[in-house]
RNA sequence: GCGCCUCUAGCUCAAUGGCAGAGCAACGGACUCUUAAUCCGCAGGUUCUGGGUUCGAAUCCCAGGGGGCGCACCA
């Protein structure tokens, strides 16, 4: 970089309670101030800021060109765009919340020259008069102002931003100052994410963190990340659910729970998975899985109209109509109306082998009924569908740690949310027999150790916690980045992560 | 993992086998109401890396690396 750069700190004429008391002078004796670069001694400790862009368009933007106001402010952030022009300057300051312009001349801004000077993301605080200049921008005329950071490396170009996502992902501190967009979205994240925990502690759902390391992973299928702690020599899994700890709490009496934690799954990156995520699990004891179809739509519904102000939301180009009540079908149904053919788990098993087959199903000869079907419905139906709808009953063989269905031999009462054609969730009527949660993990285990490395262990301490007696309950977990995804119309699941696994740089 | 595409200045992009260029940013200068300000000037390169073909390679070939998209596994 240049080193030709000069000093653009705030004169040392500042009056006491000024924001840029502190300030180091440029004006010290030692040095050539208009030549001297600035040293991080010449950065203040702290800047007082006494509004942000955003609420000084919100009060004043009414006023009329050329009007002044008489209100003096003080607004930091950083310098997006700069137009010089002899004895005037005109600055685009940014902050988290919006921009406003910047207005300096000769004849009423300290160090005219050096404002003149700046870089394009330069971080300056600055004070002075709120005002709309002659063409109507509204403007604070600064007096006063005070570098807070240089930026030592060029930002992008000021136009066309920065348009390879590698570097938007690997960058992000400085792709949120550039690309609206990126901005909008990940701030979008951070309001569902609150939204949702304000709605579930309005219904009186407590909030509770389990732990990130387990010694069996459970939950769900899916390959683990494996770690080891070295004091007590032991390997550990990061968890890749939180459903079996939550549960463990309606036994201890959470009787209205949720966890929103990152979850992790050793398995491929694409446009929708990266290998940390993160999910909120539900669980209420006395309900069963139609109150959470009713939570689900509700609280999706709420969100959308509380942060996009509609429940009709366009994704990808395509309408998509999120006002409750949601369709409710049976998966058996689904597969009927998509695939046409009716089939069920009772019936002949090679028969069933052969319409999976028909229907381009790479059939397992170990798979038993509840696995082809619920193959048949991935292969011919769960990419047919859009939603919103809620997929009900599942057959027991490939849910093990739902509860039998109440009239359904075989079937279990479980449902996923299919939104904008993909599964939003998944949620089911907990089983809560301890008896019959033992034979469903011993069924995993018998998979695991035929190989199956996704199937799951014997949690001989879940199973405890079983006898004791887990109340009725109903369980959701839904997948927190995907909400996002669909709310900021986002299409890869890096949009909406501040910092998406990537390969290492070199 | 497999297939296809891609990588050139800080950023956005040209150059399609024949002297590596433009705009923006940076740097020097002009300019008292700009809005991606404008104008003049100046500088900026291991063309992802390594090999090969060729009189000559950013360009063609091979290998490797980064990235994108699709397929497969999955939330």
């Amino acid at each position: 970089m240049d080193s030709s750069r000069r000093c653009r700190t705030a004169s040392t004429t500042t009056s006491p309670g000024s924001p840029f008391k502190g300030c180091a002078s440029s004006s010290s004796a030692t040095s050539t101030p208009s030549r001297r670069r600035p040293g991080m001694a010449d950065i203040p400790y702290r800047f007082e800021r006494t509004r942000d862009c955003a609420s000084l368009h919100q009060e004043f933007d009414g006023i009329d060109a050329g009007a002044e106001t008489g209100t003096r402010v003080s607004v930091a952030g950083r310098l997006m765009l700069r137009r010089v022009q002899g004895k005037l300057a005109f600055g685009t300051l940014q902050d988290s919340s919006g921009r406003v312009q910047l207005f300096a001349g000769a004849a009423w801004t300290a160090e005219f020259e050096e404002f003149g000077k700046l870089s394009l993301g330069d971080w300056i605080g600055a004070s002075g008069e709120v005002v709309k200049t002659k063409r109507g921008e509204l403007s604070i005329k600064v007096d006063e102002w005070v570098l807070l950071a240089q930026a030592r490396r060029q930002f992008p170009d000021k136009w066309h931003g920065l348009a390879d996502v590698d570097t938007r992902y690997r960058q992000r501190y400085v792709d949120l100052w550039v690309t609206d967009e990126s901005r909008r979205t990940l701030q979008l994240r951070s309001r569902i994410i609150s939204g949702l925990r304000r709605w579930l502690e309005d219904r009186g759902f407590v909030e509770v963190e389990t732990p990130v390391f387990h010694p069996l992973a459970g939950g769900a299928t899916a390959k683990p990340f494996t770690t080891h702690h070295n004091a007590l020599d032991i390997d550990l899994y990061l968890r890749i659910a939180t459903e079996l700890y939550l549960k463990r709490l309606v036994v201890g009496g959470f009787e209205k729970v949720f966890e929103i934690g990152r979850t992790f799954r050793n398995e491929g990156l694409s446009p929708r998975h990266n290998p940390e995520f993160t999910m909120i699990e539900v669980y209420e004891a006395y309900a069963d899985y139609t109150d959470m179809m009713t939570l689900t739509e509700s609280v999706v519904a709420d969100l959308a109209r509380d942060l996009l102000g509609t429940t009709r939301l366009s994704y990808g180009g395509r309408d998509l109509d999120l006002t409750p009540p949601w369709r409710r079908a049976t998966l058996l149904e689904l597969v009927e109306e998509h695939a046409g053919v009716r089939v069920d788990i009772d019936m002949p098993i090679d028969d069933l082998r052969v319409v999976a087959k028909e229907h381009g199903v790479d059939v397992q000869p170990e798979w038993g009924p509840g696995k082809l079907v619920l193959e048949l419905y991935e292969k011919t139906t769960e990419s047919e569908l859009w939603g919103p709808v809620f997929v009900m009953d599942y057959p027991q063989e490939v849910s093990p740690l739902a509860r039998p269905h109440r009239s359904r031999p075989g079937w279990v009462e479980r449902f996923e949310p299919i939104v904008a054609g993909r599964e939003l969730g998944n949620a089911f009527s907990e089983l809560t027999d301890p008896d019959i949660q033992r034979q469903m993990f011993e069924a995993q285990a018998a998979a695991k150790a035929a190989g199956d490395e996704e199937a799951m262990a014997v949690d001989e301490d879940y199973l405890r916690a079983l006898e004791y007696g887990l109340p009725p309950t109903a369980g959701l977990g839904i997948g927190i980045d995907r909400l996002v995804m669909l709310f900021a119309d986002a299409h890869h699941i890096r949009d909406v992560l501040l910092f998406p696994t990537l390969r290492p740089e070199q």
